[in-house]
DNA sequence: TTGTACGCGTTATCAG
DNA sequence: CTGATAACGCGTACAA
C-alpha cells in the first residue's frame, strides 16, 4: 500500500499548532467595528462613490485589518449569479480536450468569470446529478464538449432542456439534431477529406483508417466520411482497410497489427490514417517492430496535431481541429447569449492538415503508383 | 481572424427558440403547491424519515413535476461549507499537474466532493483575487502544487495563513521553510539518485543534466541534488554538464545542442538526465538529428513517467514521481483535517525508477570504461 | 451622505 | 409527524 513507502510525521511543535479556523467575519462585524451601517459598508467595497471619503478610509481600515471577504454564496444568494462558467468534458488528461478547457479557462478569465471543470463518462447518459449540481450552483452558462450527442446518451434532450431553462448551453460538438442550443464543432468532412486527398496527391492509393469506436456517434461519422472520400478518389473502400478499435496509443499498436497480420503482404496498405495522434503513436511503434521503414514503406496521418508530433521518428503529420478556437467561440457565445435572448446557432471551423515527414512530402517524396 | 473561417448560422424557425429562462422554483413553491410548509419538503429532499409516506409522496411528486433543485448557495450560506475542494496549480497542460489534478478529482468525488481548479503563474506571488475567492466561495479545503514555495512568491506565508484560517491547506511540493500546513512531496534525492546510480551501473562516467531554470527553488534542488550524486561516485561534476533552461520539448532540443557544441566531442557526456520527459523527448530528437545512435552513443533518462516514454525510439527510462498518490493523500488528509483540529504535517513519497532502452539496460547494454 | 429593513432560498430549532 | 420562524451574509430600495 502507498502509506508503506511514505514517511509522515509530525512537522511541529504543539505550542505552534494551526489557530482554529475563525468564526468568519461578516460585513456586520465590520459595520459595527467601524461604527456604521452594513449599507455603507457594501458601498465601500463595491465602489460606491457616495461616501464620503473620511468615512471611506475609516472603514477601508477596518476592512483591511479584518481581512474581510463578502461571501460569495450570500452574494451569489442575492445577486441570482455566480460569474462562474461550467465546462463538461470526459477526461481532461486527453490533450485534446486538455486544449478545449485551457482555452475556455483563459477567455473566461479575461471575462471576469471562473471556470468550473466537470468530467463526465463518454457514451453514458448525462447524470442528473450534473444537472442537478449545474442548476443548484447557479452557473451563468455550461458548456459541453466530447461525444456529448452520441445516441448512447439516453434522456440528453431532457437534461438538455432542463439546463436550458436556467443557462445558456453550448455544445463543441457535431449535432447530430437540429439543436436548439449554440453548437459549435469542427468541420468533420476536411478532417476526413484532407488526409486522404493529401495522401492520394503523394501517390498513395491503398489508403487505412484505423481508431474511433462506432459506439460513438461522430466517430463512426469519421469513419463515413473517410470511406466517403475513398469512393470520390476512386480508391478500394476496403473493409479491410478499416479497423475499429479505441483512442489510445495501445490501441493504436494493436488495430495495426491486427490489420496488417489479417491481410496477405501485397494487399498492404500504403498510408495509415489514424483516429487521433496517440493512437499514430502506436502505430508508429507497432510499424517499426514490423521493420517497417518510415515514410517510405508506410504512411501515417494523425489527428489532433499535439504538442509530441513534432517529436515523433519521423515528425507526425497531423490534422489541427482548432479545439482553442472552438472553445474561446464558446465562451464567448454564451457570455453574449446571457445579455437578451439566447440565439441558437451552429458554427463550424475547418481543419487545417500540419505537413511534416511522416508521409514523406517535406522530403519531395512521391509513391510510385 | 477566427470568424472569417466559420460558417455561422440561425439554426431554428423563431417559432421555436428556446423558452426563457424561467423564473426559479424554490422551495416555497414547492410548499404551497403540495400544501405543506418548507420544513417538510426539506425532510423530503433530505430523505428525513420522519415524514408521513402519504405526505412524503405527494412533496415528490410535485418536486419531480416543477424539476425542483434545491439552491447550492442558499445551502452554503446556511451550512458554511461548500462541500468543494480547490485544487490550485500552473498549467493543467502539463501532464504532470494533469495527473494531480485527475487524481485529486476522482478521490474527492468518491467522497462526496467537488473539485475546482484554479491555475496560477509559476514563479509569481499567489494573487491576493484568489485568496478572496476561495474564502469567499468558502471552499472546504485547498490543495497547492507546484512551486508553491518558490523564493519568487513573495507575501506567501501571508497568503496561507489568511488562507489557514479558514480551511485547511495541503501543498504538494517541497517546502522550504517549516510549513504549518499538510505538506506531500516526491523525494528529491531519490529522484536524483535512482538515474545517477543506474547509469553508473550500466558503466557510466559522464553523466549531464539538463533543465529546469535557477529560479524555482526545487527545480535548482534537483540541479543541486543531482551534483551531490555525482560527488558520491567520484564522478566528474563539470559545470559543462549541467545547463539550465525552460521545461518543454524544446528546451530540450536547445539545451543539447548548447551543451554538445561548446564542448569537444571526445568531453562529451555519454549520457544525459533531462529534468523531464518533455525536455528528454527534445533531446532524443537532437541527439538524432545530430548523428548519434540511442542509446549507444548516448543514454537518456527523462523524469515523469508520461504516457509517451513508451512510445520514444528508443522507449524512454523515466522517473516516475507518482502524482497521483501524492494528489489523492492530500485529499484524504484535507478530508480528515476538515474534522478535528488541523494537525500539519510532512509526508515523502520516494521515487521510482522505470527502467526502459534508452540507457541500453534492457539490451544487457554495459558501457565499457 | 448615511441608515433601516427586507428579501434571496435553505436548514434547523422549537413548538405543537 | 408537521409547521412557524429564526438565522445565514449580503445587496438594495427607500427613508432620513
Amino acid at each position: 500500500m502507498l502509506y508503506n513507502q511514505i514517511i509522515k510525521h509530525a512537522a511541529l511543535p504543539a505550542a505552534e499548532r494551526p489557530s482554529p479556523m475563525h468564526k468568519k467575519v461578516t460585513i456586520y462585524d465590520i459595520a459595527r467595528e467601524a461604527g456604521v451601517s452594513t449599507a455603507t459598508v457594501t458601498r465601500v467595497v463595491s465602489g460606491n462613490p457616495s461616501v464620503k471619503p473620511a468615512t471611506r478610509e475609516k472603514v477601508q481600515r477596518v476592512i483591511d485589518a479584518y481581512a474581510y471577504t463578502p461571501s460569495a454564496s450570500a452574494q451569489q444568494l442575492e445577486r441570482g449569479q455566480s460569474k462562474t462558467l461550467a465546462v463538461v468534458m470526459p477526461e481532461i488528461s486527453n490533450p485534446y480536450f486538455n486544449s478545449i478547457f485551457t482555452a475556455a479557462y483563459e477567455e473566461a478569465e479575461a471575462n471576469g468569470y471562473s471556470t468550473w471543470l466537470f468530467q463526465i463518462q463518454e457514451n453514458k447518459p448525462i447524470p442528473r446529478e450534473l444537472v442537478d449540481l449545474l442548476i443548484g450552483r447557479s452557473m451563468d452558462g455550461v458548456i459541453f464538449a466530447g461525444g456529448i450527442w452520441s445516441t448512447a446518451r439516453s434522456g440528453l434532450s431532457e437534461a438538455l432542456s432542463r439546463l436550458k431553462h436556467h443557462m445558456p448551453v453550448a455544445t463543441i460538438c457535431p449535432p447530430t439534431m437540429q439543436p436548439d442550443c449554440i453548437c459549435i464543432h469542427s468541420d468533420l468532412v476536411s478532417c476526413s477529406r484532407l488526409p486522404v486527398r493529401h495522401l492520394h496527391a503523394l501517390g498513395h492509393r491503398r489508403i487505412a483508417f484505423i481508431g474511433g469506436s462506432m459506439h460513438l456517434r461522430d466517430n463512426s461519422k469519421r469513419g463515413e466520411n473517410f470511406l466517403e472520400e475513398l469512393r470520390a478518389l476512386d480508391l478500394p473502400d476496403d473493409p479491410a482497410y478499416h479497423v475499429d478499435s479505441g483512442f489510445d496509443a495501445e490501441s493504436g499498436e494493436r488495430a495495426v497489427l491486427r490489420m496488417l497480420s489479417g491481410l496477405e503482404k501485397k494487399r498492404w496498405p500504403t498510408a495509415i490514417i489514424a483516429f487521433n495522434d496517440l493512437m499514430a503513436l502506436g502505430a508508429i511503434k507497432q510499424l517499426k517492430q514490423m521493420g517497417l521503414r518510415l515514410p517510405d514503406d508506410m504512411a501515417i496521418i494523425g489527428c489532433d496535431n499535439q504538442f509530441f508530433c513534432p517529436y515523433t521518428d519521423p515528425p507526425l503529420t497531423s490534422v489541427d481541429l482548432h479545439p482553442a478556437e472552438l472553445a474561446q467561440s464558446a465562451v464567448r457565445e454564451l457570455l453574449v447569449a446571457r445579455e437578451g435572448t439566447a440565439k441558437p446557432f451552429t458554427m463550424m471551423r475547418e481543419a487545417t492538415l500540419i505537413v511534416r515527414e511522416s508521409c514523406g512530402a517535406r522530403l519531395g517524396y512521391q509513391k510510385r503508383t
